[in-house]
DNA sequence: GTTATATGGTGCGATATCGCACTAAATAAC
DNA sequence: GTTATTTAGTGCGATATCGCACCATATAAC
């Protein structure tokens, strides 16, 4: 399967590209499928995400970088975050340095709803990836990340 | 930041596993976007995803074929065809064998708009990849392969 | 055969996502 | 200061996605 004659310097080739976007594509569909299953009736991956990346990026961003970090149109963002007020997963107040902005705060009840996702999903996903070496996973996880950045990048052109 | 204490048969820690996840879903996310600016108007990822699962897999799936290769409901699937068909991209005719099927042709037109897609993003996607050794990135997909694998094997559960 | 069950597909209503237009506030130009 | 431009957020209409109910056909049970 691989090619030895190639140098790494060289592009790959557009097939091989393509191929690695749509395996990640389903995987991601799969994913997404199975996560929704686990949420409380009224919630979808989306509030979810939101919720994760409080977490994981810190608290209080406005609701534009929400829409930036996951590349979502603003509007789509004012409508996953009034879902997460609706259920009281977070709170959003008005930005004290700018007047046109808002900053959103994830609650108790939606830490605890993040946390329990995680619980309930982390060892089936774990699983999933049993037959993966530690290092390959790694390896994924980083190269992941720089095609993400570059992605988040150049995300005008 | 490669742990070697661990062996490979022990289960991953928790927050690995749902970060590799969650990389997946901000890529996944993000390469969607650009193919949906890339395609005309009318046209969604969804599409090409069938146009672009025609070609590979080859032509005269089901409708319920496509829709569990996906893992979107029927329905989904259904509506997606409706489509393009009416963008005249695929042809469904009723299938000989089994009264209730249908089966899924692409069209020439079908078959220009993929590679043309693919002409047009291919430079864009594999420019992104350039940082990543060609046996890193021949892993990756394996092992993507086998994680939709899995995740397709138990999807009822 | 007849009946029960399983499967492929669609119609319909509800929610999610998105593009466009608009308002309010901040910033830049002058 | 006044005006023009940019930016954050929302309302609204259109399409996408999904769950549920339903029909038609195929398969299994008998």
């Amino acid at each position: 399967m691989h090619n030895p004659s190639k140098k790494s310097s060289e592009p790959h080739s557009l097939s091989l590209s393509f191929e690695l976007f749509n395996e990640i594509g389903i995987v991601a569909q799969l994913a997404r499928s199975k996560l929704t299953d686990q949420l409380p009736e009224g919630l979808m991956s989306s509030h979810f995400g939101v919720l994760n990346h409080l977490i994981r990026i810190g608290d209080g961003p406005t609701p534009m970088k929400l829409a930036s970090a996951f590349q979502v149109p603003k509007t789509t963002m004012t409508h996953t975050l009034k879902g997460l007020v609706a259920n009281q997963l977070v709170d959003i107040k008005p930005c004290s340095e700018d007047g046109r902005s808002k900053r959103v705060w994830i609650t108790d009840a939606g830490h605890q709803l993040r946390q329990q996702t995680i619980a309930n999903m982390g060892p089936e996903l774990a699983g999933l990836l049993n037959n993966i070496p530690d290092q390959q996973l790694q390896t994924m996880i980083k190269n992941l990340t720089t095609i993400r950045q570059q992605l988040d990048a150049n995300r005008g052109s």
